[in-house]
DNA sequence: GCCAACGTTGGC
DNA sequence: GCCAACGTTGGC
């Protein structure tokens, strides 16, 4: 079991609207390093969903619900998707000022490659940020 | 709107 | 294979 986080403009595609169309796919991502991030999730893993300009903050948790397959939003077969479906919504989102000014969180990869859109998140600092929420 | 931090492209 | 120029992401 791993750990991932996804990130999304919410104007683009907020987690509100995933939880309205029930599941998603996670499409367009070209980037090499989030593409094989995508390619290692397996069925069944979690996802943080960080909100990207507009909000700045974790909203909710993604659970994978499908492996990765080539993503038709672009000709390209470099490029794959993943299907996702809403797991958990925060009671009080966590934003990124929070995770920034904590000492356990400083080498997230939120923090540390602030550009890739989807990120391994270690178990400890999965367990870390959902005990905020308690 | 600006800028830092990358990633990509293309000339050599 | 190097590197300059350019494009993109995302925080501020």
């Amino acid at each position: 079991m791993n750990y991932w986080l996804l990130k999304s403009e919410p104007n683009v595609y907020s987690f509100d609207k995933l939880k309205s169309e029930k599941k998603g796919i996670w499409d367009g991502v070209r980037n090499y390093q989030a593409r094989n991030n995508l390619k290692a999730m397996k069925k069944g893993d979690l996802a943080f969903f960080y909100h990207s300009n507009i909000g700045k903050e974790i909203v909710g948790i993604v659970k994978i619900i499908k492996e990765s397959y080539p993503d038709s939003t672009s000709d390209d077969l470099r490029w794959v998707v993943v299907e996702v479906e809403p797991f958990y919504t925060f009671k009080k989102p966590i934003s990124l000022q929070q995770i920034k000014s904590d000492a356990i969180l400083q080498n997230i990869g939120l923090i540390k490659q602030s550009r890739l859109s989807v990120m391994t998140i270690k178990p400890e600092e999965f367990d870390y940020i959902l005990a905020f929420d308690n």
